[in-house]
DNA sequence: TAAATAGTGTCTGTAAGACAGTATGTT
DNA sequence: AACATACTGTCTTACAGACACTATTTA
């Protein structure tokens, strides 16, 4: 954290440029058995780059307003869901001199997981997979690509999907939301006993459900925290380097 | 990445304070069956923050010389350790209005591995344990901390520690490495089981140890990527990593 | 009673851990 | 030869996956 160039009167400390600063988060949800990501529309001012294109809600810091990076992370989400005590974890950040045509900038990038929408959509919620094959504003196809790989790299191994759920749910529909989100099926019988076994979930009583036998319901013990399994689903090939 | 406040000829855009932006390297390495970590001391320049206080290397972006946020920290890394392809990984960012006394600021972090410096120890190289519980500068005892937990995590199931030798290494080397930065023992079977299958490796002639038997060498067959194996070790205790 | 869904039991394959044994180097 | 270290083989155990079976609900 030091300078090359001493200070002095005539090049006072801390009197170089700075980048721009600003924080975006990749918001995931489970709606109707599809993963979606929500997207806005850059404003059309002018002088605004990327007018009308899709692009992550984000935004700069607000230095009076934001007393910390995860503060203004929460903020976003609050403001475009709704949500408050939802799953939020950095991804990564990113930082260059071309990725914002206004200059140097940063972006330091969270993703987050909220159960279903309740209301109409008053924000637009692009499937997943579509929405990373989409142009989107600045680098937020990289940033939306890499959210996504770490999420369905962590549904291998940790409780994640359970924060795309509302509570409380049965594990037929947990089960639902991780085959949703890797794209492929998985075993009944390995996953209730991987679930249960964990001392991730506690009963909160039978669900009726629509038809068949009605199923158990389950809250999180830790409505803080993923679970980490030892081992991933299908044991196959070593994975992908991921996070 | 919009304002709610418009832009005019009153407020022109971009013309709101902006927080300070740097990047830090936590390095790590490993001597003499020892893990540490690399810290600096703060300039005691007047108008200096934590002025003479132990700190993780770092500094501010200098957005004339770096064009990316990697590239500062490959910058960072050479400046210390003239070693320029390590293992260089993101390990998260933090910001917020209290941790540099100077005003708002973030940091990027980084965490590299690098095999054991040669030359006289031109920088301070402390044991990882002691310099967690060392009062540092800002907040480079969480960024350390977290650092820290990270790496002994992937180094659970992951190929981590190969970056920490020189090539080429051998097997019994190898398990040395992971044991030191585990601080627990691992069972040979096991251990050479889990890296030969991987295909982490390539054979690279024999290499004479001090006493017994020498041992093959080997070489990464990726320098650039860390191999993720299905499982991680389990904590079994075979025995100290003896010595 | 039939259909649909929830939940369990049992077998098997794979791979890791334990540990004893063999191989090859040095003094 | 004695010793130290490198390497391998064999047994056991743990657990995920496969899949068939039972249980409970609605129509």
């Amino acid at each position: 954290m030091s300078r090359k160039t001493a200070p002095s009167a005539f090049m006072p400390a801390l009197a170089f440029p700075r980048p721009l600063v600003s924080v975006d988060v990749v918001i995931f949800t489970v709606v109707q058995d599809a993963l979606r990501v929500l997207v806005t529309r850059r404003p059309e001012t002018p002088g605004e780059p990327f007018p009308g294109a899709w692009c992550l809600p984000g935004g700069f810091i607000d230095i009076e307003r934001d007393a910390t990076l995860l503060d203004c992370a929460l903020r976003k989400l609050h403001e475009k869901t709704g949500c408050s005590t939802p799953y939020l974890e950095q991804l990564a950040s990113w930082g260059d001199a071309r990725r914002d045509p206004r200059g140097w900038s940063t972006t330091h990038a969270y993703f987050a997981l909220i159960p279903a929408p309740q209301g109409g959509p008053q924000a637009s919620w692009l499937a997943a997979d579509a929405a990373c094959e989409a142009e989107l504003a600045f680098d937020h196809q990289t940033i939306l690509r890499t959210a996504l790989a770490r999420l369905r790299s962590k549904v291998e191994y940790t409780s994640l999907p359970a924060f795309l759920l509302d509570e409380p749910f049965t594990l037929p529909q947990l089960q639902r939301v991780y085959e949703t989100v890797l794209g492929r099926g998985l075993d009944k019988s390995a996953f209730r006993k991987r679930m249960l076994d964990s001392g991730l979930l506690r009963e909160a009583g039978a669900v009726p459900g629509g038809l068949g036998r009605s199923a158990m319901g389950y809250r999180l013990s830790q409505r803080q925290q993923a679970v980490v399994f030892p081992r991933t689903f299908r044991s196959g090939e070593p994975g992908e380097p991921s996070d």
